[in-house]
DNA sequence: AATTCCTTCAACCGCGAAGAA
DNA sequence: GTTCTTCGCGGTTGAAGGAAT
């Protein structure tokens, strides 16, 4: 791997340290002209005296239009938890679940606010587990996260390929647009990739139902928010599925389900099928999430005996 | 009022992945 | 297949401002 370049060792007359006013416009107009282009060589074109890194840390950062600053709800608060004790720090593809926010501003909150947050609670910040119980279940959450993470980071890649073009026209949009994209307008409220999870298994208990309707499209979505509201996921392999168009039936759910039980999850297969289109079917449910945080602690819980088949000692989300 | 300590967050740095040449 | 470039990510730093002493 050749070393990268970096600020550092770009020839000397760079500056660095914080932004100015006026550079800060400069960057601003260049970037709604024309775009922001080549990284590294937007700085030489928009008259700036700083790396290609360092402008379009400014712009994701701090200059782009559509970025929500500060004041996280406490909905955000319990999402950021819940996506952190799944993925832990993935910063970025945590902020593809939260509008408008920015790795680095979820990154810095986390270790300002909700780490100190959770350890004077009592709560190992890493695992997620009273601090007095760190070595018991760890393996449980930390095997969910691994093919979570997987999932989530190549939902993330697929998002980035197909709305780069698109982002940037919504953010040099006016902001009255009636198109906002697909990232940009996701609801917290339903966007717990967690709740996702649970959903599979409410689908799962529900499969008896007559009103049960799933439907797997033709591609994988956006993200994992859907337009309807309803939550998506990708656990179950499209192959162990009958059609990728076709309503899908309880029974061929149950026996996808069983059949992803019987793998052991297993994190490499899901991580392979994760480069080839056809392996993760998404499966749309009806909203059976809650927007409460005891529910949504309770089915966790409810979740990982199902997963385990055993009961829990600890709890995953003691009381906040 | 001066100093020290603490918190926040913008920005930098190094690294790895992906893609182009 | 190899080399090189660019991009994006996560960890870390340091300046600035507020709180405490």
């Amino acid at each position: 791997m050749v070393k990268s370049s970096s600020c550092s060792e770009k020839p000397a007359g760079l500056k660095k340290g914080p932004w100015t006013p006026e550079e800060d416009q400069k960057l601003m107009s260049y970037i709604q002209l024309h775009g922001h282009g080549s990284w590294s060589s937007l700085p030489a074109k928009a008259g700036l005296r700083r790396c290609g890194k360092s402008c379009r840390l400014r712009w994701i950062n701090y200059l782009r239009p559509d970025i929500k600053r500060g004041n996280f709800s406490s909905q955000e608060d319990q999402t950021i938890i819940q996506l952190h004790a799944l993925l832990g720090n993935k910063w970025s593809v945590i902020a593809h679940h939260l509008p408008k926010t920015t790795d680095n501003e979820i990154k810095n909150y986390w270790n300002t606010c909700l780490k100190r947050r959770l350890t004077r609670m009592g709560i190992n910040p890493t695992t997620h587990k009273p601090l007095n119980d760190v070595v018991k279940d760890a393996a449980n959450l930390s095997h969910m996260a691994q093919w979570e993470t997987a999932r989530l980071e190549a939902e993330a890649r697929q998002q980035v390929k197909e709305h780069s073009k698109m982002q940037l026209q919504n953010q040099l949009g006016s902001s009255s647009s009636s198109q906002p994209h697909s990232w940009s307008s996701t609801s917290t409220e339903n966007t717990p990739i967690m709740r996702s999870m649970y959903a599979m298994m409410l689908a799962a208990d529900d499969l008896e139902s007559p009103a049960s309707t799933l439907s797997f499209p033709d591609t994988v979505p956006t993200n994992s928010k859907r337009t309807d509201g309803n939550t998506t996921f990708g656990l179950i392999s499209q192959s162990s599925l009958p059609s990728s168009s076709s309503p899908v039936t309880g029974g061929e759910i149950m026996a996808a389900v069983e059949t992803f039980r019987s793998t052991g999850y297993d994190c490499n297969s899901v991580q392979e099928g994760l480069h080839h289109d056809d392996v993760f079917g998404v499966l749309s449910v009806g909203n059976g999430g809650s927007d409460n945080f005891e529910e949504e602690r309770q089915d966790w819980e409810a979740i990982l005996e199902l997963v385990n088949g055993l009961p829990l000692s600890a709890p995953c989300f003691p009381e906040l």
